[in-house]
DNA sequence: ATTAGAATATATTACTTCGATATATTGTGC
DNA sequence: GCACAATATATCGAAGTAATATATTCTAAT
């Protein structure tokens, strides 16, 4: 899914910026899709050159003046077209679960420092998750809001339960292999079959 | 993290070639990080240019030849350099949950198909992950490689489970609304913009 | 038997997206 | 008073994606 049509559905709920629709992404939608300002911004200017969306720029007082942005009839047809993709598989991109996985390349003290972070993180999702701020207008919106909504706390739990559970598995057995490569015990040229192929 | 530590990181269990290294991405490694080829294989040609890694061509007789990748001593402090960051939120793409969002954009057949074809991907994931094909070699990385098996599993029952529980949500109040902003006042099962699939 | 397709393997290209930075103003904490 | 966070848009190089091209071998269907 491009950005573009991540912006055509945020902004066939409601009216809104670029700022806003980012900070939306990194809010109660985190758990969904993530986007950065440098795909927001010419996402928009290339969809109100397609007519898909119209754009009124509003002079703040006390703020930088905003363009907010409105789906027109057409960015709607699109939009549903674009959904009408059976979706693939998520697309996932963990630091975290790749630092676990190599957890043995580092000292205790680090991952031990990177899980209580991760506990925090997941910690605070939930907390904003379970606030519920969501600005449903239909019937229909609520109960697809409380679905996802639903979906991402039902994760962070079982997240939360696991590592607070499990963590001891990358934590203790953490550095019995040396860093720099060199083996305490013998001598390293070929670590004993490999094969694989 | 860039794909150019993933592929440090692989590199530090076994040597590899790039298209071995996109299939683990694609396989058990499917719920940490992904990459594509297109960034794998510069990224390869990047490290041997800076002395992280070597790469030995072997001609094969049944099948093309291969460049087989060997991390270098540099590369592996490098390596250890990268995963020293604490690492911040995982980053998610689910078109998956931005069409549940907007489930109430599309008819209930729709989303039905969607949900059914999640749930067959995901017991699918479950299924592979269970089977347990990892090949540790030291104690440090079994541990580690057994937890972030177990955290995928366990993220993946919670899923299947919260879906399972739930589609009655995005699958019984669709429609609500209509799609193109018309009044729904006498068929509610004819939908305006279905396209493709 | 042959033809089509999947798997193995690397590489390139256009396009998209990221991450960092620049700019400018207002609000907030120390 | 001064640094910092928040509001707001925009740009640009670097990185990454998705699709395609090339070439060989294995497998399955016609």
């Amino acid at each position: 899914m491009h950005v573009k049509t991540l912006c055509l559905a945020i902004l066939s709920m409601d009216d809104a910026s670029g700022y806003e629709i980012k900070k939306l992404l990194e809010g109660p939608f985190s758990h969904i899709h993530e986007a950065s300002f440098g795909a927001i911004y010419p996402a928009l200017a290339r969809l109100q050159e397609d007519g898909l969306v119209t754009c009124e720029e509003r002079t703040q007082e006390k703020r930088p003046d905003k363009k907010v942005y409105s789906l027109t009839q057409k960015g709607r047809f699109e939009l549903i077209d674009e959904l009408s993709i059976i979706p693939g598989p998520d697309r996932i991109r963990s630091d975290f679960l790749v630092l676990m996985l190599y957890a043995h390349l580092l000292p205790p003290s680090h991952i031990a420092k990177a899980i209580e972070k991760r506990l925090e993180i997941y910690r605070g999702l939930l907390g904003e998750l379970e606030k519920g701020e969501h600005v449903p207008v239909s019937l229909g919106e609520q109960a697809s809001a409380e679905f996802v909504r639903g979906y991402g706390t039902a994760i962070l739990r079982a997240a939360l339960d696991y590592i607070e559970d499990n963590r001891h598995l990358v934590e203790g057995a953490a550095f019995l292999t040396n860093p720099t490569g060199a083996k305490p015990t013998d001598s390293e040229e070929h670590p004993a079959g490999v094969a694989a192929e």
